[in-house]
This record gives C-alpha cells, sequence and structure tokens, in this order.
DNA sequence: AGCTAAATCACCCAAACGAATGAAAGAAAC
DNA sequence: GTTTCTTTCATTCGTTTGGGTGATTTAGCT
C-alpha cells in the first residue's frame, strides 16, 4: 500500500501537470491560430452540452435502480396502505410472506428457521422463491422492494 | 475531514482526465486537422469524450452525503432524508451514512464501492464501525435499526 | 508540533448466504 | 384421480459477508 499509493499520487500529479502544461500549450497555439475560432466555438459547445448529458446520465444510472421494472407503484404521490394482500398477487404465499417478514427484521436464516419451526434449508428455498418473485437476488433488496411494494409494514 | 480529502482528490483526478482529454484533442486536432476536416470526426470523439467526463461527474457528485452541518442532497432520484442529525450523536460519519443508505436500498459491498468510488475493503471497514455503533451484527438488521432509529427514510 | 478522528485500503479466515438441483407429502383444483 | 400448488428438506458449489487486525494519509484541534 505504501508504493501504492505514492504511485497513485504520482499518477495523479502528473495527471494534473500535464493538464496544466497542455493547458498552456493550448492557449498559445490561439497565438498562431487566428482562423480556428469556429471551430474551437464548435467543439467548446459540443463539450459543455455532452457535460450535461453525461451528467444527467450519470445521474440517472447511479441512484434509482429499485422501484421500476416489473412494479407497480400504486401510489404516486400519497402513500397510504395502498399495498395489502392485493399485491400478494405476485403470487407470494403466506409462508414466504413470514420469512419475508422475519427477514425485513433482521433476522439470520437460522433465526428465522428456528423461529418457523423449520430447517434453514427450508427458510433458503422460500427465500429463492421470494427472490425470484419478488426479481431481486439479495435480501436486503428484498427487504426494500417489498417496503417499496408495500408488502411489509 | 470529509469534503476536504475527497475534493483534494477530486482536484487530482480532474488534473489526470484533464490531461488524457486535451492529450486526445491534440492528437486528434493533428490527425484531422492536417490531413483533412474530419470535423464530425472529431466532435463526435468530443462528445463521447465529455458523455464520459460527464458520467463521471455525475456519478460523482449524486452520492456524497455532508452531515456535520447541513444534509447535502444524498440521492437525485430517490430520495432517502438523511433524517435527524441529532440521531448522528452515534458518532455515525457521514462516509458511514452514505454506505448505509445505499445498504438500505439492497446493494451489495461491491456495489457500494463502486458508487462510492472506494474499494470493497473500504465498504467493509465502514459497515464495521456502522454495526458497532448501531448494536447490530448484520446488515439487514443495520437497516431495521437505522430505519427504526429514523437515520434513514 | 503532537494528538485525534476520519477515511482509505489490505489480508486472512470463517460463517452466512444464494443458485441450482432434486425430491416428497399433503391440500386444493380440475 | 390426475394435476397443481404449497410446504418441506436435502446436497453441492460458489459468492458474499463479517470479524479481526494493522497501516497510511489527511484534516482539525490543542
Amino acid at each position: 500500500m505504501t508504493g501504492k499509493a505514492v504511485k497513485a499520487r504520482m499518477v495523479l500529479l502528473y495527471g494534473l501537470a500535464l493538464g496544466c502544461l497542455l493547458s498552456v500549450m493550448a492557449w498559445s497555439r490561439y497565438r498562431f491560430m487566428v482562423i480556428d475560432h469556429a471551430l474551437e466555438a464548435y467543439v467548446l459547445l459540443v463539450a459543455v452540452l455532452f457535460v450535461g448529458v453525461g451528467i444527467w446520465v450519470g445521474l440517472r444510472w447511479s441512484a434509482p435502480v429499485v422501484v421500476e421494472k416489473t412494479v407497480v407503484r400504486p401510489a404516486p404521490v400519497v402513500p397510504l396502505q395502498p399495498a395489502p394482500e392485493a399485491l400478494e398477487q405476485l403470487g407470494i404465499s403466506s409462508r414466504e410472506l413470514e420469512v419475508l417478514i422475519q427477514l425485513a427484521q433482521g433476522y439470520s436464516n437460522e433465526e428465522i428457521a428456528s423461529h418457523l419451526f423449520v430447517s434453514t434449508n427450508t427458510v433458503k428455498t422460500h427465500l429463492s422463491n421470494l427472490y425470484a418473485k419478488l426479481d431481486v437476488k439479495r435480501r436486503t433488496q428484498a427487504v426494500d422492494k417489498a417496503r417499496s411494494l408495500g408488502l411489509i409494514r
């Protein structure tokens, strides 16, 4: 890590220096290139525009991920209690819901198993089915999605 | 402490990016302007590059949350309220809160790491500290507790 | 100038978790 | 009475997570 950190900083400093250098070069070039202003301005405009596009894309791409897709967002603005057993029509069984509730409370598979008097294998099976029905891959995702769907809490 | 360190590195990274960018621009200017005006290609190149820069910037600025003073925009699309800074007197740092928020959205350590531009090791460290401060053992527990404490959402 | 806290990253190891199967018994549906 | 669904459990295998420990850097405080 020692060498690595140093190397990383060297690279960054080099990048900065290079940036400054090239800036100066680019600037000084203007002294000789009087004609190219149109091109420069054009490129600048495009650059600025696409920075905007990039930022937009970046923002869009970073945060959400959660509630879209199959789902449904019953109440767009006012989140009453729009998600009762109606939304269980994802085909979630009662037993699966029990597991889901325990899940949301932060219990481990083993704890859930003992609470429901089954084996951990069974819990894992229920969870797998739940993940498929909720279209998620991890327990934390499942909790988040179930909550946003109003399945729990 | 948070913002400064991050900001300093941001400057360096920006320097690097700028250096690369200007290099490519200079290089492309050479080829296209000497040979012939392949203006479209040039503009396309610039556009693509700046989209990349924009995405990078967008990603970078979508994450940061500052807790010490006032809160600053945790998530652009899905607004989780960083909430009662009063309860931050569990000693939860701003960076830890960022991780916590990502956690609650069901992201894996690796995803969180990439969103916050750190290594998974760092994420794990933050999580460990978080668990200790929240007095929990698992991520699902952490989410549940943080929610009940009003730290998130 | 020294101290402290925050943030970063690394390495190791063990436990928990998840995917992909297969299987079996009982209830409900047809 | 065969089909379908639910619930149950198992095994294997690979991935993820978490604990423990230590290190470095930077910023802020005294």
